[in-house]
DNA sequence: TTGTAGGCGTTATCAT
DNA sequence: ATGATAACGCCTACAA
């Protein structure tokens, strides 16, 4: 028989006659027979596979945003590509071209920054689905209620009693920690106090330091806020150093809720964000926009809820300064 | 001119005039020109692309490897697929054979169990090297020297004058679990001391509870070696949970040096793997398997060493007993 | 040095 | 329902 019936065979189409089909599959399983994806591709002038950009994969938060992209593609049919920039802007922009190249059907980013350059994905044509932190040039989003989270978390550390809560941030154009920092702000600016920041690169060594420093001046804070639970660690491990307890010398809240923060005394309370939805939703949203093909003024922003979860580390001093 | 000729000129090819090459090159990038890796591929019987297949993606000591992985890749000029198989066999068997129709250049796969079903890569050619894990079948591998690393955990357990130390392992057909637990056996059965090991399941809700009943047990154990990080936070919640303190009630050291080990009180004692190293070990190895060719008969094995890092967690009791 | 043309493995189109 | 065939975009003999 021929090659074109061969084909038709294999992939179910109708108007095949099922025995014939039933032959040719047998012969393919027993010859192990693997259709070859390249050529199919090139045929079908597309793959079946997404690009996965994110910044960092040590941070858990990613890492449950990948888990759920992973899994949703792979319900759909596709495989993805992981890129991890390492908070670079040039891997970023790297990975960005050479995922142009291998033809991706769509790809879910974390930018850099907010002023990502994208034209690659975008002049080559491929959907794309912009994830945590958003970009200036607008375009499909999914996030969690930053600002809001943040506001909440600051307001729990002053309705227990803290009195001079600062926020451990990051590089002011990281996007999500800068709206978070905002979120911070405007509840210490409505209070009337101070606002203190620190912003810690991404790669510093000497990020205890900081903190440590903090801690030693004259107005020393007397808790914190971290945009991430990288810097929870930090603002931890700056505490020990000091013999300082959450919970009783300092409130601490953190950002994402780390499998870990359960385990420490007292446990810590967090915003937690839902990462693994904020994946699974992104790839929903990519797997519409490769269906539907994408139309740059219907662009779409998804916004998840943030949770407040109270534990020990923001519990009141013993007793009450304020 | 002729599209061969362009072909050269960006392939830099010699046998082109430098003047024209450099035409078409200026040309090229005004005109955003992006090869198309589909149809290069198809030409040349290949992709840029490898598979890594991990069980969890939420377990650090596989983020790191993948980190490392996806980090040599990118120096080779190749791009890495993440499947995660969550320590199911059936989706490992589904991504390997996808794995496959892709057509990857090579593959890092840490298989579920020692007789993962690796047939669709074998016999497609494709250069497998296997990570952490072995399989019966043998092949290049590389991992961390998991028996001697539960060895001298134990040791030194029994040096800090613990008596009853217990093993919190996965279940047995997993091969690093049940190498880690046949290292701590040696070495009580060496002592003549009783062995209690504990299995606790992947995705068990009751692992906290497996561990509470051991505790509450008639000889129940005064201290623990886990075989990898999510394990400890078991113990450690379990441990919480009866206010038994590491270091002074109970000893504890753990496999993997997770992030959040200096901050919980006191310091987590650990058993250090070269994830990262692991990683880009394997990614050598990888490339140099495609670049010439693999032969059954000169499969390598890489063994990295562990370090035992002795924090807080299993310092003597107070008060030796015995 | 440059051009021509065949083929990589599929699938879609057009006949039969 | 099946067969023949062209095309997807690139690379590389081979010819000029």
């Amino acid at each position: 028989m021929s090659v074109a019936t061969v084909s038709r065979a294999l992939n179910n189409t109708r108007s095949v006659d099922p025995a014939l089909a039933d032959r040719v599959r047998t012969a393919a399983a027993e010859l192990g027979y693997q259709p070859n994806a390249i050529a199919r591709n090139l045929r079908r002038r597309g793959t079946r596979v997404w690009a996965l950009v994110i910044p960092n994969i040590d941070n858990p938060f990613y890492t449950a945003l990948a888990r759920g992209v992973e899994e949703a593609a792979s319900e759909l049919g596709f495989s993805v590509l992981l890129y991890n920039t390492d908070e670079d802007e040039g891997r970023e922009h790297r990975y960005l071209d050479v995922a142009g190249q291998e033809r991706v059907a769509g790809a879910v980013l974390v930018p850099r920054a907010r002023d990502s350059d994208v034209s690659s994905l975008l002049d080559a044509g491929i959907p794309l689905v912009v994830v945590d932190r958003p970009l200036d040039r607008g375009g499909d989003f999914v996030t969690a209620a930053s600002f809001e989270g943040a506001e909440t978390a600051t307001e729990h550390l002053l309705s227990e009693q803290w009195r001079r809560p600062a926020c451990i941030s990051r590089p002011a154009d990281t996007p999500t920690a800068e709206q978070r920092r905002q979120g911070y702000q405007a509840v210490v600016d409505r209070h009337g106090l101070p606002s203190v920041v620190c912003q810690i690169p991404f790669h510093a060594e000497e990020g205890v330091a900081m903190v440590d420093e903090l801690l030693a001046g004259e107005d020393a804070p007397d808790s914190f806020l971290t945009v991430d639970s990288m810097l929870a660690l930090v603002v931890l491990q700056a505490l020990r150093r000091r013999r300082l307890r959450t919970g009783r010398d300092v409130g601490l809240i953190s950002f994402d809720d780390a499998v870990w923060a359960q385990v420490v005394e007292p446990p810590l309370s967090v915003v937690a964000q839902p990462a693994y939805e904020i994946g699974v939703a992104a790839a929903r949203l990519l797997s519409e926009r490769i269906r539907d093909g994408f139309d740059e003024t219907g662009a779409r922003t998804v916004t998840m809820r943030t949770t407040l979860i109270v534990r020990g580390s923001s519990r009141p001093p013993p007793s009450p300064r304020g």
